[in-house]
DNA sequence: GGTGGATAGTTGAGGGATCAACTACCCACG
DNA sequence: CGTGGGTAGTTGATCCCTCAACTATCCACC
């Protein structure tokens, strides 16, 4: 508990970091745990789909390509068509080629999918207020949003990088 | 953008709740799609089983309950029982019954599965530290945990009342 | 203008997660 | 006792995700 090694400052984390790295796990863990059942209780939408809808719905036409889509929601591509297709069959987006490459597709929200995101859109607001927000001090939240994206920012970066580190091992 | 009525102002989230609640999504989505890809490309442990037998390694006899095991790790009684069944196949872990509650499973890590997880751990600690710790400053990752402690209690909180909240509506 | 390497998206097979049903057991209360 | 409701864990059908392979297109360069 007391002394540590050179080395194992270096590998290992602290006792605080430990605490504060295990509070992140069961925290995140908990979180999605706690929304996804509500919008799997009491919502038409999944929490994914719904994620998926409100990117729709805020781009133009309220259509993007696949690619962005995947890219916004951190989607590998294949699961974005998968998931898309499901979607399609179920009448809340529709694909059609996109102009200009024509590799590209269009994914686009339909009236059924936008009615859909309102249907789901208050009782999911409302989950994300009571569990998260009015859980934490207004400054904390903030501070909170501040450090996810600088997390996010690093996270982006490891995954551009890895084979770049591996180079750095030669 | 500018003004909003006051329902609006109860429903809905204001611009700043908005922009640190995507930041969460996006960070937390992040870091764990890095942390994942770092397993599944470098580690002998998925994520999941790694998080597994780090709390069996931390207990007593390296055994646990199958429901302690369930809640502590924030799965499903089922999913757990179909990981410990993959991971005990695999020679990582091994069941038998509980003594004093004939209902009860105890898992027990096997040395294989403490090898496997010494094996596991340099990669997986270095990674937790490169993408999350050190993206922050030290007064930053202090506070992220001490804030998802909070979301982690009121996420659980929420998991045990919803039913009581559809009473109160009666 | 055609060749090579990247990018966009899809497909299907196999493995993992979910959900509802099920067995087996515990325990409180009559 | 014994009955009833709760807890522990498992099972299997179904659905969803992943991974690798594949087609088709774009584009830079010679």
């Amino acid at each position: 508990m007391a002394a540590q090694t050179v080395e194992e400052r270096d590998i290992w984390l602290t006792e605080e970091q430990q605490a504060a790295w295990r509070h992140y796990l069961e925290g995140t863990a908990r979180f999605v745990e706690a929304l996804g059942s509500v919008h799997d209780r009491t919502l038409p939408l999944s929490l994914g789909e719904y994620s998926l809808l409100v990117q729709l719905s805020e781009a133009p036409d309220r259509t993007m390509r696949m690619s962005t889509l995947a890219d916004g929601l951190v989607l590998s591509r294949s699961r974005l068509t998968h998931t898309v297709a499901r979607m399609e069959a179920r009448g809340l987006v529709s694909r059609c080629a996109a102009e200009g490459d024509r590799r590209g597709v269009n994914c686009a929200m339909t009236e059924a999918g936008y009615a859909a995101l309102v249907a789901a859109a208050p009782g999911h607001v409302s989950a994300v207020r009571r569990i998260l927000v009015e859980a934490l001090e207004p400054e904390e939240f903030e501070m909170l949003g501040r450090v996810m994206a600088k997390v996010a920012a690093s996270s982006r970066a490891a995954g551009g990088t890895e084979e770049g580190l591996t180079v750095l091992c030669d």
